[in-house]
DNA sequence: ATCGAATCTTTACAGTGTAAACTTGACACT
DNA sequence: AGTGTCAAGTTTACACTGTAAAGATTCGAT
């Protein structure tokens, strides 16, 4: 894909996805911190405030990566799932394993596409293919009678705790790996409502 | 206390708190990113390079507002258990309502706190207060051969990852019930090793 | 071919962190 | 009392950020 802009044409044809992957880019080499407009447009080889007219601002920015981003967390997910045992459990604990190891293969990536504010939050959930993905798994675990969003609930806030206090330096050199926390899961939907 | 320096004298005499002390009003009232170095000082009534003296720069600023933070939300957890029954379970709950009631009532320090990465990630784990509450809590729960971080890893993360989606707006507009989620913690521990 | 709209550039401004040099004041010591 | 040292604040300066406004360019439909 072109990335940078041909300096002679004055339209880029494609700055939107350049533009993004720009920001993919400096995202996995410098950090969240490090994202900025300025710098994304530089990448994209065209002027400071061309990328307002496709995102308006930073956050759109954001948001437009983290679209791309979620892709590749759900194919990640899915990856993992395919690679653990075909029984509702295995696929639990695929989901969860492939949730972990994109948080440390991407850790920006990761921290972009959840610690970003919703402004106005969805009365709804997300609708998001990874969510799905998550409730699909989780569905073989929810008793009757019970709200499905509880067990997912459960599942997700587990994993996203445990990827961020590592994340972010919380559990020290060595924290405990990934099965022994996921065995939390082992009782999932065993309690009663 | 006083915290708008007496401009006629030119030592400010207790500019360390007096700049966490605004540090946190600007917290509370407009959010984590409104938080800046010449924002502090101004309200601390000091010229804008002034913090550099203290803490270096924003980091050590934001560390030392985490500190403060940080005995708040141990007296947050510690008031929270007490009001809970008198039985290890009950301190679980207690602690984790606690954990979650300082997310929603100081949804900036909390972020604050969490978010703040660790540069050099300390070989061993938090010494601090408020680890030691969640490792005292968690010890009846650990079984004999098990490693006691394994235990701890799970409440916290549980507990940290229900927080920051909802902080996030990731669970919609009406997120499950904490004791819901908690539900999870009712076989903590029993897992075969 | 022309007009309108989309796209991109240029210019400008306010806010940010941070470094350097300077000024003021406190305090110990003779 | 005088002096020197050092910490605490101020001033100045610079590079970087987001973002708004206005102008230039190109595309596309008519």
């Amino acid at each position: 894909m072109e990335l940078t802009k041909d300096k002679s044409r004055h339209h880029h044809g494609n700055l939107h996805a350049a533009l993004v992957e720009a920001g993919i880019d400096i995202l996995r080499s410098s950090g969240l911190d490090a994202l900025s407009l300025r710098k994304c447009a530089a990448l994209a080889g065209v002027s400071h405030a061309a990328p307002a007219h496709h995102f308006g601002n930073l956050e759109g920015l954001k948001w437009a990566i983290a679209e791309e981003a979620f892709a590749r967390f759900s194919e990640f997910m899915r990856t993992h799932a395919a690679a653990s045992d075909d029984t509702a459990h295995g696929r639990l604990l695929g989901i969860c394993r492939g949730y972990l190891a994109f948080a440390r293969a991407e850790p920006a990536l990761y921290e972009m596409i959840f610690c970003l504010q919703r402004k106005e939050p969805q009365s709804k959930r997300d609708e998001s293919v990874s969510y799905g993905i998550l409730r699909d798994t989780c569905a073989p675990f929810v008793p009757p009678g019970t709200a499905p969003e509880i067990i997912e609930t459960q599942v997700w806030s587990l994993v996203h705790g445990f990827a961020l206090l590592e994340l972010h330096g919380r559990l020290g050199d060595n924290p405990p790996p990934d099965d022994a926390i996921l065995a939390l899961l082992r009782h999932i939907g065993q309690e009663p409502a």
